[in-house]
DNA sequence: CAGGTCTATATTGTCGACAATGTAATTGAA
DNA sequence: TTCAATTACATTGTCGACAATATAGACCTG
């Protein structure tokens, strides 16, 4: 099968996702700089393989890069959130629409059977779905899209950005149960090659998605880690 | 006002710019490999300048590279133009959307001022509209929406990337004064702050055009031309 | 002659050093 | 003391050389 996650070949590769995962988790710090001697001697490698690890970091929209001052970890802000969830919304909604036209009938059915699956975990309530479960979903439908472009901008650059607000902002909640059943209706429309309600009900999945997440950062516990991140960003 | 261009400050930037005109424009042909040894004498830099900006390219997915291996301009297919257009009618859909809802007043009355200069233009059926007019409209929208995400993916990414189409294939046509008219009526939702209809009318709009050029695809006399791009390819 | 192996060559990946730029400390004058 | 200019330092940008990998051709073997 196509879109194979090209396995780290060269040093500049393995520097990339090793760095990439560290921001992502919070081991590196959101808003710190990122010293390219500092990170040479921390990885044992040379700065040039540092700088191109950088250069596709910031081409993932992850570090943002000033010419002759240096690279940061971008900021986490609530608003850099909202944006990145319309983003989604319109992708992905676009996403499904393809996936109901262009999902090959084994891929559909490979759909389903991750969804029953889910279904075991959601009656013994694990909430363990929402992690690895959810983006599971939402990867197969991109995929089903056979769209590259679109492909490609979703696994390669929003989704890992995602990843990186919602461990940082430690955003796991609950929304497990309902998000499941929408799952279910969106899986059903791609079966009935609807595309247009396929397309709707993804958008609306986002978009309550979103909306949870907004309610959470209204909520004062939460507010007060984020701002305890930005903090650390000098 | 935020949204400067950026004006290439290092050698790489500017070896960025030339090197990405130069291959739109089609002076570097659609599939060719660019050779590091080759552009580094070529443009009078290091091979390291050379590295940057192609890393650069690869990431606005002008260009391909294999480790080990090289570089490649992306090659020309109808279907890579025809997968183009479905996310431009999701991101320029959600930035009329946005923008509805977060242009400025003063922005909203930029862009009809914008409508009435092209008012003139077709009438004077000057169809020198469709390249310049039409990028500026979409444009202004774009930055109206206020979602940086939702900027940098399409002026730093997927625009480059259709006018290289476009240009290459020979894509200037007519459907200019029909456009114009479609244009006029998304700048009025906008107006009106009216969201879902901005959409929805920005990606009909979009769609059209894409169905515009489906049609020209399928006569004979651009297909030749495509086919002697590709040729070119080895 | 066909097929495969091995060698020679060209290209990319990586490295350390130097140049250019930005930043902070120091010094001097008002 | 305060501000400005200048100097010293640290960091990034650029370069040429070397190492690792892939490609093409010669050579050998069946």
């Amino acid at each position: 099968m196509t879109h194979a996650p090209a396995p780290a070949i060269t040093a500049a590769d393995k520097t990339f996702y090793t760095l990439r995962t560290d921001i992502v988790e919070g081991r590196i710090a959101a808003g710190s700089k990122l010293s390219e001697a500092e990170l040479s001697t921390k990885y044992g490698v040379s700065r040039a393989v540092i700088r191109e690890a950088i250069s596709r970091l910031v081409s993932c929209h992850i570090v943002e890069r000033k010419a002759n001052i240096g690279a940061r970890v971008v900021a986490l802000t609530p608003e850099g959130l909202i944006e990145l969830y319309q983003v989604r919304e319109s992708l992905e909604g676009m996403a499904a629409r393809l996936a109901a036209q262009n999902m090959t009938p084994a891929q559909i059915a490979e759909l389903n059977t991750l969804l029953e699956q889910h279904a075991d975990s959601v009656k013994d309530s694990q909430l363990y779905y929402q992690e690895a479960g959810d983006v599971d979903f939402h990867y197969r439908i991109i995929i089903g899209s056979h769209n590259s472009q679109l492909i490609t901008l979703l696994t390669e650059g929003i989704y890992h950005l995602v990843r990186m607000y919602r461990v940082q902002l430690g955003m796991a909640g609950p929304r497990v149960t309902t998000a499941f059943a929408e799952h279910q209706h969106i899986a059903q429309a791609i079966a009935n090659r609807d595309a247009e309600l396929a397309e709707m009900l993804m958008r609306r999945h986002i978009t309550y998605s979103r909306q949870n997440i907004e309610h959470k950062l209204h909520s004062p516990s939460t507010k007060l880690t984020l701002h305890n991140i930005n903090k650390e960003s000098l």
